[in-house]
DNA sequence: CAAGTATTCAAGTATTCGCTTAAATAGTGT
DNA sequence: ACACTATTTAAGCGAATACTTGAATACTTG
């Protein structure tokens, strides 16, 4: 191969990669990929998760699209959007947890917005699983219900934390509960946990959420309905 | 959690994350990555490498360095870069494999440029690491010498490709020789094999170049010079 | 087949990016 | 302290990007 030759492939490859990079380059973006990590969606639902207009979250996805990040289908009058492979997860987790254990303004943003987040103490995915296995821990999916019909940690149950207050009924006394939701930048368990805690339970928090405890190959469920 | 503080936050936080797939947008930093995954380098040895002017190639290293990708040194009257952290080619392996699992176009572009590259079946890392304890492997490094000595596979010789024609007297005939080189899409490994081919050997190449290895956690080695 | 609706596309504009050239820095080594 | 040199920064320009608005598609479902 001319010298001429491999720069040219070089440059093309590269820019190849950099497709997705580029995809990679927008808040709203990766976002929706977050989203996405916990499972199908479709358009509207997207556009209102996000605050954004239809239009731009659309051409958004388009974006993800083109470079095989998402995958979509039709369900009737809506279009569903999802990841594209396991991989893309692999891909978003490993630019996620980089982005933690090197920016600083991250950790400064979760200091300032998730100010409790350092006195609940959190417990790891083989954790959770171990005590699953021996000690019957109680696990709460405080995400929204369709998120929680996407997938879910087996033998999880799905209270929302919306509706917490008013079914806290359902929860058993005396158990630990560890509640998990989206993420580590998901609100939603960490306000579980609060409620549950001033309740008089015994709370705690998944450090992670559903995609990270599926990344790990852990044990999934879905439910049975025709998606 | 106010639904407007909610909503910042999000915006804040994705818009961090997205400084890194910024940083990883364009082919030249991408490029800049994956000859920093060798090893340490300098500017100007990067801009003869990369065929850009120092001074681009200067700024793409403080684009980097601004997400804390690189992290540099000074060396006597140069400054040497270098990947700020193991989970930096940890992401740049991530983007590379999912975009040669999705992307058509790279599946092309090796067609077209490296259409030796199908013949020439690959050994796969472990499989070398095996052979190098039972078989006795011959591990060559086809890269450059600074490459090599920035560090290479454990018991690995160094011949750099521009010089293998002229010093194949060093190559051991009858026995199987492992080629690799950076990466793979660095075709030093490539001619390397067919050189030694040509001349009556039993070449082969290994499947991936130092990083893989490295980021796979098998041994390696590194001169005892002073960096 | 017709009406309805979720989604996509197209055009427009303000902003950002990538590369160039030229000048400024900062640190080395004598 | 001086001269030297590798590197960084600044300014400038053309190309690309992000979001908006409004219109077009493409499918479903009655």
């Amino acid at each position: 191969m001319r010298h001429e030759d491999k720069r040219r492939f070089k440059d093309e490859i590269f820019a190849q990669f950099a497709r997705i990079g580029k995809a990679l380059s927008s808040g709203c973006r990766l976002e929706l990929l977050d989203l996405l990590a916990q499972g199908e969606r479709g358009v509207e639902d997207l556009a209102i998760e996000t605050t954004q207009s239809v239009a731009n979250i659309s051409q958004h996805l388009q974006i993800l699209r083109q470079v095989q990040l998402v995958e979509s289908r039709r369900d009737g009058n809506y279009i569903r959007y999802r990841l594209a492979d396991r991989n893309v997860l692999h891909l978003w987790l490993a630019l996620r947890d980089l982005g933690q254990e090197r920016l600083a303004e991250i950790d400064r943003l979760v200091q300032t917005y998730l100010n409790d987040r350092n006195a609940l103490e959190a417990i790891t995915c083989t954790e959770l699983r171990r005590r699953i296995k021996y000690g019957g821990a109680v696990v709460l999916d405080v995400r929204p219900p369709l998120e929680f019909a996407a997938g879910h940690i087996a033998g999880a149950r799905s209270i929302p934390v919306a509706e917490l207050r008013t079914r806290l009924g359902e929860v058993p006394k005396r158990r630990v509960i560890v509640a998990y939701c989206r993420g580590p930048y998901c609100v939603f368990a960490d306000q579980a946990v609060g409620i549950l805690r001033r309740a008089g339970y015994k709370a705690i928090r998944l450090d992670g959420g559903f995609p990270e405890w599926q990344m790990k190959g852990m044990p999934v469920e879905r439910n049975a309905v025709e998606m």
